[in-house]
RNA sequence: CGGGGCGUGGCGCAGCCUGGUAGCGCACCUGCCUUGGGAGCAGGGGGUCGGCCGUUCAAAUCGGCUCGCCCCGACCA
């Protein structure tokens, strides 16, 4: 039941995602910028409405947004040692500019921390000053070998929280709360996606970080994406930018600073999360129009009654339900039908004649409830008008609470125990590959170029025991979860 | 950056091997007619064939270089 022009998954889930984003033209390609994209209106909306979600819950937790240049003197970034090789092979510079050579060159930045551990070191004087809590709304660029629009691409949207903090306790509880309470519960209340959360391993963490955390999402094809990451940055980038302060006994101590970001790569990930092989499917939550209404006519009369009766149903929907009067008059019905399934519009509403005389409407959810008609026939049903903005509203919430169990099946069903490596390495290609883990980075790495798999999170939640170690047999402590990663 | 594939109206493609004034489907425009799951008919507009250089009387077609995109791999949010 594919539409035309989208590669169904089980053929080629990569090319079904590059279909589904020019499908619902989210985006196109740059193709004059390298790895870059446009975000066509669509698509920015979706940011938009992450944005929302995500600034909401970033002030409610007592941070103020701040905005720091685009621009970095080159020898910042080479002042953490860690932050500089793991980040050297994807910056750009400027070495040009006013028509003369730059005495130093700038980089654009591919992240913060070092202009502003600059300004940071400024600000801190007392513990008085702490702690510091500053987010920015930015792009960023990384020269990426390979790009793919929203997952990975040169330039790219994101937040980025950095914080300061007067010890390792208060920067650790700083962390894990943005892992919590901002990044998991917007993925799954607004984003309608599960997530694993979980430490990074050495190998995997930021460079420079004490410590990473993230959630990851696992794809419909059984792979994991991180979509979130929040770290405990110790004392480095205080050290290397002299962020020190005077504590309660007027000893001057180096301070503890965090950062934390998501990005445009959450559209991806709601994308791959929810979308089927007829197109995009958006949470109503995060869906810039939760509500298309495609009127029903075959002349002048009946449109005009038909129209009559949709503007006195969505009187009272304004500031409660996002919704889109499809009025095209050239197209027919199924034409619309598919195009707004195609877009990933949550519900349509039908109204024609024959409801205009009973009162009611036809609604069609984008999926499938639980509790409706099964697959193959796509499930319509007619109701009243009366109580329709609360039947809608309703409707939304089943969708989004439908999507959030279906991911999560989906997620259950593709995730497997494995108790030795050949288990490991026959499970990691459908999905996640849950094991105790002893090991070390040289295993790590060893495993990756074996298997292509690398451990994603060791999660927060462990089942604590022990069990022996699903590489070197050692006796381990920690469960790890396995998978390919985008 | 390595291996593979591909650049021809907005989109998808044919034409290239064997050089000779650029074609098809969809989309678009106009009109009629239709409209509860991708309607129909008629008329019409739109492309210096990714770019540059070369071979030739003549290049979408042959040769060289270059740019870009897609897939696979190494790097990454």
């Amino acid at each position: 039941m594919a539409k035309e022009g989208i590669t169904p998954r089980a053929k080629d889930y990569a090319q079904w995602y590059l279909d589904i984003v020019r499908g619902a033209d989210l985006a196109d390609y740059a193709e004059v910028v390298r790895g870059c994209i446009v975000f066509k209106p669509t698509g920015y909306a979706l940011w938009e409405a992450i944005q929302r979600g995500l600034d909401e819950r970033i002030k409610a937790s007592g941070h103020v947004n701040a905005y720091f240049p685009l621009l970095i003197p080159k020898s910042f970034l080479m002042k953490e040692a860690e932050h500089v090789e793991g980040f050297a092979p994807e910056v750009a510079e400027v070495t040009r500019a006013g028509g003369q050579e730059l005495s130093e060159p700038y980089v654009i930045r591919p992240t913060s921390e070092t202009i502003i551990g600059y300004f940071y070191s400024k600000w801190v004087r007392s513990w008085r000053d702490l702690p510091l809590l500053i987010n920015q709304w930015a792009n960023v660029m990384r020269w990426e070998m390979r790009t793919r629009p929203f997952l990975r691409t040169t330039e790219f949207l994101w937040q980025e929280g950095h914080t300061v903090h007067v010890d390792h306790d208060d920067a650790e509880r700083e962390t894990l709360m943005i892992l919590n309470d901002v990044y998991a519960d917007f993925a799954e209340k607004d984003m309608a996606l599960p997530v694993l959360r979980g430490i990074k391993t050495e190998k995997e963490k930021f460079a420079g970080a004490l410590r990473s955390y993230a959630i990851e999402v696992m794809t419909q094809d059984g792979r994991a994406l991180q979509a979130g990451t929040s770290h405990n940055l110790g004392q480095n980038f205080a050290k290397a930018f002299e962020i020190t302060y005077a504590d309660k006994n007027n000893q001057v101590q180096h301070a503890w600073t965090t950062s934390w970001g998501v990005s445009t790569r959450l559209i991806g990930a709601t994308i791959m999360g929810h979308s089927d092989d007829d197109g995009l499917v958006l949470p109503p939550r995060l869906a810039p129009i939760q509500v298309v209404i495609v009127p029903i006519y075959k002349n002048d009369v009946e449109k005009a009654t038909v129209l009559d009766a949709i503007d006195k149903i969505t009187a009272e929907w304004r500031g409660k339900i996002r919704f889109y009067l499809d009025a095209r008059d050239h197209l027919t019905p199924g034409f619309k039908f598919n195009e707004w399934e195609l877009k990933g519009v949550p519900l349509r509403m039908e109204v024609g004649p024959k409801d205009v005389q009973k009162e009611s409407v036809a609604l069609a959810p984008r999926i499938v409830l639980e509790g409706s008609v099964p697959e193959g026939k796509k499930p319509k049903s007619f109701v009243p008008q009366a109580g329709l903005t609360e039947h809608v509203s309703n409707l939304m919430d089943r969708i989004q609470h439908g999507l959030y169990e279906r991911a999560l099946k989906f997620r259950e069903a593709h995730t497997f125990q494995a108790n030795n490596y050949d288990e490991l390495k026959g499970q990691v290609d459908a999905g996640f590959v849950r094991c105790w883990w002893a090991g070390s980075r040289a295993d790590e790495e060893k495993i990756q170029d074996e298997t292509k798999a690398t451990i994603r999170v060791l999660p927060i939640d462990q089942p604590g025991g022990k069990g022996k170690c699903v590489y070197t047999g050692k006796e381990a402590h920690t469960i790890a979860v396995f998978a390919r990663a985008y």
